[in-house]
DNA sequence: AACAAGCGCAACCGCCTCATA
DNA sequence: GTATGAGGCGGTTGCGCTTGT
């Protein structure tokens, strides 16, 4: 069925291009006073040679009176980029989480803005993963680009809250991580992270589930109050190390997440990999900002606190049943997770998330903002 | 100073969704 | 169940401004 354009080529010709400031009054005026049910009829009625799509347009995107002006603050940006992640190019959804913004305006600035920054850090801006063409990346050629560009990969990551997860919605946790992480690591030592890439693409060849990645999914729909925690930021981190076995074995530091004062950094850090990096940072525990970290109290791919605080928890053993403090300031888990821990809207909430559900809105509140990764290749039946 | 290229953003176009008859 | 049309949405365009040469 075709339609005729709502503004089609009517005996009177409706004008087009800019508003001017008289249109603009008029249009105030009108919908200030009568309000604006039947957008069809109102240019007719408001004195405007406009069709109605136009006025619509022209109201919601410009004159509405609520609509905040000026530049985008980082808080907003951040969580453009995380709701972009989740929601994809669905301006008008994204656009509901930042009052006063429009879907356009945050389009244009995603497209002109947002995209750019992406790009110059080796992410591809439309489906969040590491290009794989890396000439951009080349681009960042020294150290303190490196660790510029990793703090902004953090801020992507994790909106600077104590809430949030890093990796993937559905079943590739550890491959977002991976995924954002090994362009930066490649550039410094290829040799190093080859393996991991390897690791990557295959990974990116299935589409099931690995039973540990079943394991994963499992603690994070029997745990939601756990799963938001910086402790399972690490734990994510830490699945990721073991299946890692390029990055992970050995002694030595290794990938993880620092979660000082719940700014949750993203390190990267391993000696063989980033020579010289660890004294980049002259005190990584001390530091409130997020900041390119180094560990080097585990090993064999084991994360502060996660693995060694105690494994009670026969179901699942990854999540610790104590709240030890880790020798990084943060908190294990405190309660185990078991299904009757889980408040049934809580549990829906995240069955959607991760199911990548149409219905999944990202909501703020005491459960804080979820941060995921999109993925479009979901196979969880 | 003049021109070209790049950029930002308002506005348009056409398709989609959903309510209603 | 089907047709219709208004409203909504995302992609794209084009114009004006800025920056670079």
């Amino acid at each position: 069925m075709v339609r005729p354009p709502c503004c089609g080529d009517d005996d009177e010709k409706v004008k087009k291009g800019p508003w001017t400031a008289e249109e603009d009054a008029k249009l105030v005026d009108y919908i200030t006073n009568k309000g604006h049910t039947n957008w069809k009829s109102l240019p007719k009625l408001a004195g405007l040679n406009r069709c109605g799509k136009s006025c619509r347009l022209r109201w919601t995107n410009y004159l509405r009176p609520d609509i905040k002006r000026g530049k985008f603050s980082e808080e907003e940006e951040r969580l453009i980029i995380n709701l972009h992640s989740v929601l994809g190019n669905k301006w008008s959804r994204i656009a509901t989480h930042l009052s006063g913004r429009t879907d356009n305006e945050i389009k244009n600035y995603y497209n002109t803005h947002i995209r750019k920054k992406l790009l110059q850090m080796g992410i591809d801006p439309q489906t969040h993963k590491p290009r794989t063409d890396h000439s951009q990346i080349a681009q960042i050629i020294n150290l303190t680009q490196l660790i510029g560009a990793a703090q902004q990969l953090n801020s992507i990551m994790m909106l600077n809250n104590n809430n949030g997860i890093i990796g993937n919605s559905n079943n590739n946790n550890n491959n977002s991580v991976a995924n954002s992480i090994i362009p930066l690591l490649h550039l410094l030592n290829p040799t190093t992270t080859s393996a991991a890439s390897t690791f990557l693409a295959q990974q990116q060849q299935q589409q099931q589930m690995t039973s540990s990645q079943e394991e994963l999914l499992l603690a994070r729909l029997l745990n939601p109050a756990g799963a938001g925690s910086s402790a399972h930021q690490e734990l994510f981190c830490n699945q990721f190390l073991n299946t890692l076995p390029a990055l992970a074995t050995g002694g030595g530091s290794s990938l993880m997440v620092n979660n000082n004062n719940n700014n949750g950094a993203l390190a990267t850090a391993r000696e063989s990999a980033l020579p010289g990096l660890v004294s980049a940072e002259a005190s990584p525990e001390a530091s409130s900002s997020t900041s390119l970290v180094h560990h080097n109290n585990n090993v064999n791919g084991g994360v502060d606190g996660v693995m060694e605080a105690g494994n009670n928890n026969n179901n699942y053993p990854h999540l610790s049943n104590n709240s030890s403090n880790f020798s990084d300031g943060t908190t294990a888990l405190s309660s185990p997770g078991t299904a009757a821990d889980v408040d049934d809207n809580q549990y829906e909430a995240w069955e959607k998330m991760l199911l990548m559900d149409d219905d999944f809105v990202p909501t703020f509140g005491d459960s804080g903002f979820f941060s995921s990764w999109k993925d479009d290749d979901l196979v969880l039946e």
